[in-house]
DNA sequence: CAGGCCAGATAAAAGGATTTACTTGGGGGA
DNA sequence: TCCCCCAAGTAAATCCTTTTATCTGGCCTG
């Protein structure tokens, strides 16, 4: 069995509540020696509070629930280790779910977290809300009484904070850096689904376009799953037409589209430039470096985490709404547009 | 306020007791009217137990807590993420804490998370456990009262579960192969750390040597930190060796060796062979596809979460030893040496 | 010498569930 | 008529801490 409070008191021949007193280091009148008493025979004895226990009482678990729709993808496990480096920084620690991408599995999983006593929920949702799984959530939301802090997402009827890249601007900066090296006729390849930060970094792509009169074509716009596999697929169809480049909505479709690139003989950047999104490590690695737009990862996890900290101590007054800046990565996928041809 | 058992009580005329029977499907001498009366009432408003009580009276969470190096790394992410969904098949959760890599971290995290009420204790440590936090450890093991397995890690004073993979099996196929291939001279990159990983490995690839006959050289052996950095440092120094092929303790570590190997102007697999250990989903991706052996990081996340889960319904009985099969996975970065040379 | 005050504590409630042992009232059998 | 039993419940203890309000005995002061 566990050693208690009770334990402590009764070897020490004093009450619990005096055991408490001390070993939270709240003011009390106790003589010098009955609280070095009580020290050295928690330390003895090697008691541990009961957080379950403690929990009941003062409703703070000092734990996070985080809600991720896949740890094995880098992005996310990135973004994670970030929350609990800076989660551990300041005595927190994070239960976590994971929820393979559906949105259904989120919604329970966030009920489950605030079961548990979770002092905040972090929520960083991948696939799509619908618009009827969208009101449960705003329910959920509104009634928790928890803070909740939404990643790389926005959902203004939520009403809770959130922490997200500037993604219209990365993808403009990537554009743009193809248009300046010459390159007209770009292929996009976005994300299957209805999404916000898909439809974000399209809207970055198209303001590039507009702002050096170069004309967007719906036709060069091929969506697929944000994995290699969807990147290879839609490469494959863009490729028929007469592009000189190509900008990916992530990294793994960029390498699935340089697959396919060069299956069909083809060379980057000799023959096509290649841009990503996200700069995940192994794009450094690739033989041929991808020009990619850096998003902070890890950065975004620990001001996530500090978000939903200020947010508990605050009693949830103020909403924040965080913006991060990416950077373009200039490495060697990309090329100015050859002379002949 | 949340809604408690009390509120539906209050709401139904009926007393806590009832209400805890009846949502908990236990025996009872309730009349129907009275059990749908209390069903329908916990469902309008909307209850939800509140688990920190019911983990302190009934002891158990439903909650395994995880202890990892570093979730970032995608061999970890990949584990974690069989965990979780294992657990969850199963109505468990996760608890996870991430260590960064040090030893002392990570026996604070035990600590932390069995005072959170943790059922199990999953501990996959990467670095070195030295002598004396050996002891610290043993102790905390003994003594927590609750199931640990460990992961990837074997040490048998600690008397818990384990479930690993067959490391020397893996090095042994990953040698005898290159072998098989005519190399005679062969470079070894390994971990830095003396672990158990490691030495495992080394002691497979002795074993394929002396089968064939091969001289084991130990000054072809290099190691460093299991990074591209750590990769590429240790290839430098063995290129200048007449080797012909080059084994790496993982796949990052091959991939840094890549750079150096091709830094140098040496093209793989033409002058020289390349193998790696895990099969990191990139592996797949390099434009010369790497021969690599296989660890099903996935299914060993899933069995570990069995084996703790049948250690909690078990009382920690019986422990399991359980060790996982490799599989080479040969692609394009390994070939017969050359007959001019 | 009564009253107040202070040092040094502690009793008891609260937090939200589970679980064991007990209660109550009515009907049936001998 | 008496007793027992059964259906339908409930009271109260328990898990471990925190926290507020209270207690006790001695000393000082007027």
């Amino acid at each position: 069995m566990r050693v208690t409070i009770k334990d402590i008191a009764r070897e020490t021949n004093l009450s619990p509540t005096a055991v408490s007193l001390v070993l939270n280091h709240k003011p009390n009148k106790l003589s010098a020696e009955s609280r070095e008493l009580i020290r050295s025979t928690a330390e003895r004895l090697r008691y541990v509070p009961n957080q379950l226990a403690v929990g009941l009482v003062t409703r703070q678990t000092h734990t996070l629930g985080l809600v991720i729709p896949d740890i094995a993808n880098q992005y996310y496990a990135t973004l994670a280790s970030g929350m609990d480096v800076e989660a551990r920084k300041h005595g927190w620690n994070i239960l976590f779910s994971n929820t393979d991408d559906q949105s259904k599995n989120a919604l329970e999983s966030l009920k489950l977290l605030s079961s548990r006593g979770v002092d905040a929920l972090i929520l960083a949702v991948a696939s799509d809300i619908n618009a009827q799984s969208r009101a449960e959530y705003r329910e959920f939301i509104q009634q928790c009484n928890i803070p909740v802090v939404l990643v790389n997402h926005e959902e203004p009827s939520f009403r809770c904070s959130t922490v997200k890249l500037n993604n219209k601007a990365g993808a403009y900066d990537a554009v743009s850096h193809l248009l300046s090296l010459g390159h007209r006729r770009i292929a996009y390849i976005t994300s299957d689904e209805d999404l916000h930060t898909p439809t974000e970094r399209m809207l970055g792509a198209m303001q590039a376009c507009a702002e050096m009169d170069v004309p967007f074509l719906t036709e060069d716009v091929r969506s697929g799953q944000y994995t290699t596999g969807g990147g290879a697929l839609a490469a494959e169809a863009l490729l028929q037409k007469p592009i000189t480049a190509m900008f990916c909505f992530n990294d793994m479709m960029a390498f699935g589209a340089l697959k396919t690139i060069r299956q069909m003989g083809l060379r980057v950047p000799e023959d096509l430039s290649l841009v990503g999104f996200d700069d995940v490590p192994f794009s450094a690695l690739l033989d041929v470096p991808l020009t990619t737009v850096r998003q902070p990862a890890y950065e975004i996890g620990r001001e996530t985490v500090r978000v939903a900290l200020s947010e508990i101590e605050d009693g949830k007054r103020s909403k924040q709404h965080i913006q991060f800046e990416p950077e373009l990565i200039v490495r060697q996928s990309t090329r100015a547009v050859s002379k002949e041809k």
